[in-house]
DNA sequence: TATTGAACATACCAAGGGTATGGCCAATAC
DNA sequence: GTATTGGCCATACCCTTGGTATGTTCAATA
C-alpha cells in the first residue's frame, strides 16, 4: 500500500522564474490556480459544462477538491473565470486586429474578420456562445459581455453608423452593435459546422459587406435612420 | 397512516370527449405523457434545464418516475420533445402572419414582428434560444431548428433578397438567414432584458428596416451580392 | 522558538438522474 | 366467462457528483 502520496506541497515544476513580488508560497499557490483554470478550459471546451466533473478538473490538475474549493467558491465560479478569460482574449485579439490600420471602414473590415475567427475558436464556441447564456445565466452572461468583446464590436458599430449619420444616438448604436453580435455568433456557428468551413466564411465576409454597403449607401443619399419611422 | 394512495390508473378528470381510435387505456396514457410535457415545459421555462428536478416534474405531474421512464428514455429526451413543441408552435405563429399579406415585402416586415415578438416569449427566450443549444448540443439543436423555424425566416430571406436580385443561390439564401436570424435571436433578449422593452422593440425594428432599405436600395440600383467580391 | 494562517488533503453527505423489479388492469384470445 | 398478455405505471435502489466539514502541513511572522 505504498501508494505515491506525493504531491503535497512540491509542484513537480516549481515555477522557475522567481516572481519579484511573491514569495514561494504565494507562487505555489498562483501556479496551482493557474493550472485549475487551464484544465478546467480545455474539459469545459471539450465535453461541456454539465459533463465536466470537478473530479476530472482536479485529476487533470492533479490536485484535490480542496484545492480548488480554496481558490473558487464552486463550479460555477470557476467556470465564470474561465470565461472572463477567454472574452479578455478575444476582446484584446480584436482590439489589436484594428489597430493596424486607421480608416473607419478598413477598421470595421478588419474587426469583422477578427471576430468571425474568434467565434470559430472551439473554445470561444463552447465557453461563451455555445454554454455562456446556459450556465451563467442571461444577465451574468451579458453582464461579462458588455466588459469585453460586445463593447468592441459596439466600438465598430458606432464608427461605421456614425461615419454616415452623425445623428445616431448611443442607443441606436446599441441596438445596431446587439444584431450585429447576434449575427456573427451565429455566423461562427454555421462557420464552423459547414462542410466547407472557408468557403462559408467568405460568404458570411460576402453577406456582411453586402449589409454595410447597403447602410454606406444610404448614409451616401443623406438617408437616416430616425427616417425609417 | 391513512396515506391517500389515490391515482392507480384513475386520473382525477378522465379525457371527458371519447377520442373516437383510441382505447380508454391509450386515453389515460396520452393524457399522462401530455400532462409530463405541460409540466415540463413550465418548469423548464422557470427554472431552467438544470434547476428542474424530475422529482419536481412528475409531482407537479401528480405520477412517479416511473410513467415519465416509461414515456420518455430521460431527461434530455422529455425536453427534445418540449423544445419541438415550442418550436412548432412558433413557426406557426409567423406562417399565420405572414398569410395576411401577399406583397413580398410587407410579409416579410409582418413576419420579422412576428418573430421578434415570438421571441420575447419566456418560453421560446429560454427553452430553444438560451438553453437549447447547450441542452440539446449544437448539432441537435440546429437540426431541430431547420425543421421549423428557422426554415420560416429563411423563406423570408429568400423572398426579400431575391425581389431585388434574382442571381442569388440557395447557399446565400441560408447565409443571410442564418445572419437575420442570429441577430433577431440576440434582440429578442435584448429586449426584454431593456428598462423599457417596448421602445427597445421600436429600435430594433427601425435598425431592421434601416438594413432592409440598404438591400432594397442597392438592389433597385443593380447592385448584387456577387459585386462585393 | 512559538504561533498563526494560508494552502491544501481526506472523508463524508445529500441531491438527483437513472435502473431494476414488480404490480395492476384493460384488451384480446379462446 | 375465463385465462393470458402486455401496456402503464409505482416502488425501491444504485451511483455519480457537487458541495461541506474537518484535519494536516508548513512558510511566514512575531
Amino acid at each position: 500500500m505504498a501508494k505515491s502520496s506525493v504531491s503535497k506541497l512540491v509542484p513537480k515544476v516549481p515555477p522557475l522564474p522567481s516572481v519579484p513580488g511573491m514569495s514561494r508560497r504565494q507562487q505555489f499557490s498562483a501556479s496551482t490556480k493557474k493550472t485549475l483554470i487551464e484544465v478546467a478550459e480545455k474539459l469545459f471546451t471539450e465535453h461541456g459544462y454539465a459533463s465536466t466533473s470537478l473530479d476530472a478538473i482536479v485529476a487533470g490538475a492533479e490536485v484535490t477538491k480542496g484545492a480548488l474549493y480554496h481558490h473558487f467558491s464552486g463550479k460555477q465560479a470557476l467556470y465564470e473565470v474561465v470565461f472572463e478569460k477567454v472574452e479578455a482574449a478575444t476582446a484584446q485579439s480584436i482590439d489589436a486586429a484594428m489597430r493596424e490600420t486607421k480608416d473607419p471602414w478598413e477598421q470595421a473590415r478588419a474587426g469583422l474578420r477578427t471576430f468571425l475567427e474568434a467565434v470559430q475558436q472551439p473554445t470561444y464556441r463552447r465557453i461563451v456562445v455555445q454554454e455562456g447564456p446556459s450556465v451563467l445565466g442571461y444577465q451574468r452572461y451579458r453582464e461579462q459581455e458588455e466588459r469585453s468583446t460586445f463593447t468592441v464590436v459596439e466600438d465598430i458599430v458606432a464608427a461605421v453608423l456614425r461615419a454616415g449619420d452623425r445623428s445616431v444616438d448611443d442607443e441606436m448604436v446599441a441596438t445596431f452593435a446587439r444584431l450585429f453580435f447576434g449575427a456573427m455568433s451565429a455566423a461562427g456557428e454555421s462557420v464552423t459546422e459547414a462542410s466547407d468551413p472557408e468557403d462559408a466564411a467568405d460568404r458570411i465576409e460576402l453577406a456582411v459587406t453586402y449589409l454595410l454597403t447597403g447602410v454606406r449607401t444610404l448614409a451616401e443619399q443623406g438617408v437616416r435612420v430616425e427616417d425609417m419611422r
